[in-house]
RNA sequence: GCCGGAGUGGUGGAAUUGGUAGACGCGCUGGUUUCAGGGACCAGUAUCCCCCGGGGUGUGCGGGUUCGAGUCCCGCCUCCGGCACCA
């Protein structure tokens, strides 16, 4: 039996394509309309690629090769996210340089992307490590810079004790150790660089609602933003002239505040702390300094304290309440500080248990004759008490009314606050791109002058073994420099940037790799962005996704770019796990796509991954299945080979009679005509969708009904097989293109296949005379009926009474009702 | 604790969105082919009972709405993902 010879096939057509660049795109044309498809760059520092990256890039060039055909100018690139952590532990483990390593694994990646034959243009690639590149990820550092929205401040920080480093949150182990020694996290205050992300929260909580994204994702952003409504509330510090601000939501409760609580880095602590429990505190401080934030922010952990000795008033009512010191306050959110009302907040009251300060209940229910249990705090909202010329108000009215007398008496002002922290994007790493900025002793932070960028991450004399400070200020020659401004000594900036800041504006470098003058192109950035679908993991709806539509809601607000979200339609592709887990080095089930791809070809192995399942859930991978796949080639290239005939034999006139499906097709049998309209009508549903396993499944009946109907080869009309074979053909190439590729040249053409234009069907050939309709007896399944469509409900209800089994099945009970959902069912109730 | 998502045959998964549950594939069973094979083709395959004509039961569990529920509502269980002292 004749296999297909996929390893023949599957180079000649890549070749080909890269010889007749055909997957070069013009971004200059406007003559037709674009589409922009970016799947998220794949990050060099894993080495390989994963059977992950097949699924994902796989489907994704199916559905950019569907949208090509239906005749969009569409751009699908890809890159390389170099920069990071991975690369230089690896380089530190092995004392090789990050810069060979990242170089020798997106060669070695480049050429295994090439393998899954995905229409990427690699003209347009891009390569964050690359000068080429990070110079413009500086450049773009400097414009935030110019405009004040990148700044430094000190900020605690993870810094592991062993490894004497900084390290992210995400390399914090959940019980305070460090990922890759396991020894003690401590915070520690550091002087970092920051980009001022949350100048931007509530246009960037805003932006949601017009996007097209997954609306878990969507929430997940809302709830990251944390976008709260309150009031900053003033307290006198008695015998001292300062004032503590307490954040609050809760202005309904002021008067059941029994004490304040400062974080313990909040820098009143020093000046109003007693010499009588200086010592005390200071210890604690020092404590908290011990763990790190994640540690800290446990939800679990005992709340902890120390009394400062000193006392401030409650602007409501004169009361005097002690203040306290406390790490379940955080500095880093509100103002640091925090009203204390244990009746009303299960913190406080927690707190209140273990150090015996009292509770004073000031809400209660609506209803007179409602108790509130005293043993836990009560926080929905209720009706106020002992709160002075405010009770008998709701909460509601309470919050609106305190709010009012607070501001008359400038005790307070409304105020919102937000989760989102600003964007710490400082490393104390050497394998990043360095930030484009001097310190001079006389003149300052000065920003490297755009014309000198890049400023190049020096390749040798560097020791990026961690010893506690940034590897790049071992470096002489880096480091010592003149100042842009005054000429004298000066230091360059040591650290380097998180890589979410190259990884935050790689779609708009895509654009312009051709340019080396400009970041990119303002003409091309207004043709092309937004990105029309983008497609990545959902792991990185607070991180990447966030960042990215910071730049972007940035650059255009200093009037660089027209566009105001990066992404307007997204999709996560799903999981693969392999026997129910995760793949993974340490579990030792991690399956490599190589083998698979020599075995049973490119096409085979994304064809198999595609219909596996849904493309958005993921799946488990399994090496069973695979051959359905090969079996379901081979049937369609045996089918091609048992009808090649045709293609010589039936006349040119013919074959342009049939070029499009939904033409006149009154010769043609009709159940083949109704298949193929119906079957592309199910393809191009499905493909738009993403919905690769339900395609894959409409073409495998395609191949077996076109086998059952040829059986007896000479009652066949040889232009229903061409028109046959030429549909399967088009349906069939974004799915297995390599394989399509060569059955189009097969069947006579000359020209790529994806230059073709997608076929459209015609309904009314659809449409069936006959269908079957279903008997139900009281929702049960009885009988069936097969009728000429359009048959009146008499006729039906009467053909269906007289059926045997609804008979047996009815009894003796008499008729009630009947329900008719035309051309389905007839239901008797009885 | 809070917010999402999901539970369907031996197995991966379908189901026009309230209308024939199990499409398509894997596996398995039987058969055909001058078939040495992990080849090709045909038929069967949710499950239980059975007088072989049928009958009962079935989409995590328990209720409900409806002529009719995998799909909608209420209450649970399990698994996965995210957030987690955010005042």
């Amino acid at each position: 039996m004749d296999e297909y010879p996929f390893k023949k096939i599957e180079p000649k057509w890549r070749k080909w394509w890269e010889d007749n660049k055909i997957h070069h795109v013009n971004l200059d044309d406007s003559t037709e309309a674009k589409k922009y498809i970016v799947v998220m760059f794949s990050y060099p520092s894993e080495k390989k690629l994963h059977i992950g990256h097949w699924w994902n890039y796989g489907g994704v060039d199916a559905f950019s090769r569907f949208i090509r055909m239906r005749g969009y100018n569409v751009f699908e690139p890809m890159g390389f996210d170099a920069f990071g952590l991975p690369a230089e532990n690896y380089a530190i483990k092995n004392n090789v340089h990050p810069a060979i390593t990242t170089r020798k694994s997106v060669k070695y990646i480049r050429e295994q992307l090439k393998d899954i034959g995905a229409m990427y243009d690699w003209s347009r690639e891009v390569d964050t490590s690359q000068p080429e590149y990070y110079k413009w990820t500086q450049w773009l550092f400097l414009q935030l810079f110019k405009t004040g929205a990148a700044y430094r401040k000190k900020a605690p920080v993870n810094w592991c004790t062993d490894c004497k480093t900084v390290l992210a949150n995400e390399q914090v182990l959940g019980n305070g150790t460090c990922e890759r020694c396991e020894n003690k996290v401590i915070t520690r205050d550091m002087e970092q660089w920051f980009f001022r992300i949350t100048d931007f929260a509530d246009n960037l909580l805003k932006g949601l609602d017009d996007l097209d994204w997954p609306e878990a994702t969507k929430s997940m952003q809302r709830h990251w933003i944390g976008r709260s409504e309150g009031t900053d509330i003033d307290f006198k510090v008695v015998n001292h002239d300062e004032t503590i601000h307490c954040f609050t939501t809760r202005p309904d409760t002021l008067f059941g505040v029994t004490y304040i609580v400062l974080a313990p880095e909040h820098e009143l602590v020093v000046k109003i702390t007693t010499d009588k429990q200086k010592a005390e505190i200071d210890a604690y401080v020092e404590e908290t300094h011990r763990y790190s934030d994640i540690e800290r922010l446990a939800a679990d952990r005992e709340k902890t304290g120390v009394f400062t000795g000193a006392y401030a008033v409650n602007p409501a009512n004169g009361e005097e309440l002690q203040i306290w010191v406390a790490d379940y306050v955080l500095k880093t959110y509100g103002t640091g500080a925090v009203m204390a009302v244990p009746a009303h907040d299960q913190r406080d009251f927690e707190f209140t248990q273990k150090y015996n300060l009292s509770v004073k209940w000031v809400i209660g229910t609506s209803d007179p004759h409602g108790t509130i249990e005293t043993d836990r705090a009560f926080e929905e909202y209720g009706i106020m008490h002992e709160s002075g010329q405010f009770d008998g108000m709701t909460s509601e009215m309470g919050i609106e009314a305190v709010n009012e007398w607070l501001s008359s008496r400038n005790a307070g002002k409304s105020t919102v606050r937000y989760r989102l922290r600003d964007w710490l994007i400082s490393r104390q790493r050497y394998w990043g791109a360095p930030i484009p900025v001097v310190h001079c002793k006389k003149c300052g932070l000065i920003a490297v002058p755009e014309d000198e960028l890049p400023v190049l991450l020096p390749e040798k004399n560097v020791d990026f073994t961690p010893r506690g400070s940034s590897p790049l200020g071992s470096c002489k020659e880096f480091i010592e420099t003149k100042c842009p401004e005054c000429g004298g000594e000066a230091r360059r900036d040591p650290d380097t940037m998180d890589t979410f800041v190259c990884s935050s504006w790689y779609f708009l470098r895509y654009l312009s790799t051709d340019s080396q003058d400009q970041a990119f192109n303002p003409d091309r950035i207004n043709r092309w962005m937004p990105v029309d679908v983008y497609i990545g993991g959902p792991e990185h709806a607070t991180g990447h996704l966030i960042y990215a539509r910071y730049i972007i809601h940035y650059l255009n607000s200093i009037g660089l770019i027209d566009c105001k979200e990066p992404f307007k339609k997204l999709i996560h592709q799903g999981i693969i796990n392999h026997k129910g887990q995760r793949m993974s080095k340490s579990k030792g089930n991690v399956v490599n796509p190589d083998p698979f791809v020599e075995k049973f070809g490119s096409d085979c192995f994304r064809l198999y991954l595609m219909f596996m399942g849904d493309f958005r859930t993921g799946g488990d991978w399994s090496d069973d299945g695979i051959i359905g796949i090969r079996r379901f080639q081979n049937r369609i290239w045996r089918l091609f080979l048992a009808w090649e005939h045709v293609n010589s034999s039936v006349g040119v006139p013919a074959c342009d009679r049939i070029m499009d499906v939904s033409n006149d097709l009154s010769n043609v049998e009709p159940n083949l005509k109704r298949l193929l309209n119906y079957t592309i009508r199910e393809v191009t549903n499905d493909l738009e969708n993403f919905d690769f396993n339900t395609a894959i499944s409409r073409l495998m009946e395609l191949v077996n009904e076109l086998y059952k109907q040829t059986a007896d080869k000479d009652n066949v009309d040889p232009a229903y097989m061409k028109l046959a074979l030429r549909t399967l053909t088009i349906l069939i190439g974004p799915l297995a293109p390599h394989m399509a590729e060569e059955l189009w040249h097969r069947i006579g053409n000359k020209d790529s296949l994806f230059n073709q234009k997608w076929l459209s069907y015609n309904k009314d050939a659809i449409r069936q005379e006959e269908v079957t309709i279903v008997i139900q007896v009281n929702g049960k399944l009885t009988d069936r009926l097969s009728v000429i469509k359009g048959t009146s409900e008499e006729d039906l209800k009467e053909a269906a009474l007289k059926s045997e089994k609804v008979k047996r099945r009815m009894g003796d009970k008499a008729l009630k009702r009947v329900i008719y959902v035309p051309n389905k069912i007839i239901n008797i109730v009885c």
